[in-house]
DNA sequence: ATCTCAATTAAACACTTGTTTAGTTTTAAA
DNA sequence: TTTAAAACTAAACAAGTGTTTAATTGAGAT
């Protein structure tokens, strides 16, 4: 691995854990194992090395859904199946990198980075949209509201990873569960979101 | 007004809108009108600022939901619709505040005031959990994951608000939207919510 | 009028911040 | 082996950080 991934990878670490604000360069290089001068040298300044980051990860999130809309061999319905599993699967994986984006959402400052984000996770949701509007057309949905039924797909899962200490409480486990390493919470989450859109999407 | 409710109010604003981090003290001072040196007389730091914050606003989110679950004139769907309908109200007059408390949540520092934060935000949970389980004990709910299907309501009502930004692009609005002034919004979002739920707890 | 104590201030404190400089080492091509 | 560009370093920079100090003001009680 090169330097450069290696400040990058620091830099996703800390910045998913302590924030952008909250992570200092120095920070960074000493987990990188770098010098100080070495992320300006590489990337101009603190915030295109976040905006790095965030280009560099956003990679990982591209999922392979468009294909999935022009697949003829799967119903409507099992095609969400699949992309709730997918989803889940993700944010599962990469749950300290969604918070980062999310946060950064949620601030005013850096308004072009947050275009920049929330044109990536735009992506995911316009599959998905796709998918349930080809459903109703073809009458086998119900017509919903279209967009409000992706913000409950996605906000159901990014709730209860929003963070550890709330999931844990949720669900009243105790201290020493780790929500996002769990299998078993994974297929509970999978089983209810699908069992959700089922009652709502599909006619009787 | 006094002194230290203006230093709150400032406060509230600008960790809403820039962080914790991203807000320094002599912001905070500024632009409520008084000296730096007020915030550590009064409050001793900013990070006890910061817990003043939290308990001083957590007061508005203490529903009076307690009432509802015993009443016995209303059936528990139409208790559901209150609720849905307050919790809907609540995060768009606070929407601000909800992204601080979730922001906060989702970093790893300063535990103890994590757990101070869920404590909040389960208090409303709970208040659900128990109506939905009296529901399902009285054979009007179908059996459904009880604390899934909380975080469904509350993670879909959340995710909408979770940035100006990201809301747009959802909605497919243009620039001048501001979804969270928008009283069509609340409408359009609590007929969703509603309706999914009536679908996912509802016996046909 | 004097005393007392809380409220308020400007200034300084010690430290951290992101960034830059000027110099050195490494690398690899000529 | 010489040369030139890239990689890397320690140190310094200016600005900003949260906090404390010591002095001053103001109001109410004695």
């Amino acid at each position: 691995m090169n330097k450069k991934e290696t400040i990058i990878g620091s830099a996703i670490k800390l910045f998913s854990t302590k924030g952008f604000e909250g992570t200092s360069v120095r920070d960074i290089a000493s987990d990188a194992g770098v010098n100080v001068a070495m992320i300006n040298y590489y990337f101009g300044s603190k915030e295109k090395l976040f905006e790095s980051v965030v280009e560099y990860r956003a990679s990982f999130l591209k999922g392979v859904l468009a294909e999935l809309i022009n697949n003829k061999d799967l119903t409507p319905i099992e095609k969400i199946d699949i992309i709730i599993d997918q989803t889940i699967e993700r944010k599962f994986s990469n749950s300290q990198f969604h918070h980062l984006l999310h946060r950064e959402l949620s601030l005013t400052r850096r308004p072009q980075l947050k275009n920049a984000i929330s044109d990536i996770l735009l992506k995911n949701m316009n599959s998905i949209k796709t998918i349930i509007k080809n459903g109703i057309n073809d009458g086998v949905f119900k017509p919903v509201d279209v967009e409000l039924t992706l913000t409950t797909v996605l906000g159901t899962i990014h709730y209860l990873l929003a963070s550890e200490t709330m999931c844990r409480k949720i669900l009243g486990k105790k201290e020493g569960f780790s929500p996002f390493q769990n299998e078993q919470l994974k297929k509970r989450l999978g089983e209810h979101t699908k069992q959700l859109i089922r009652s709502h999407l599909l006619k009787k």
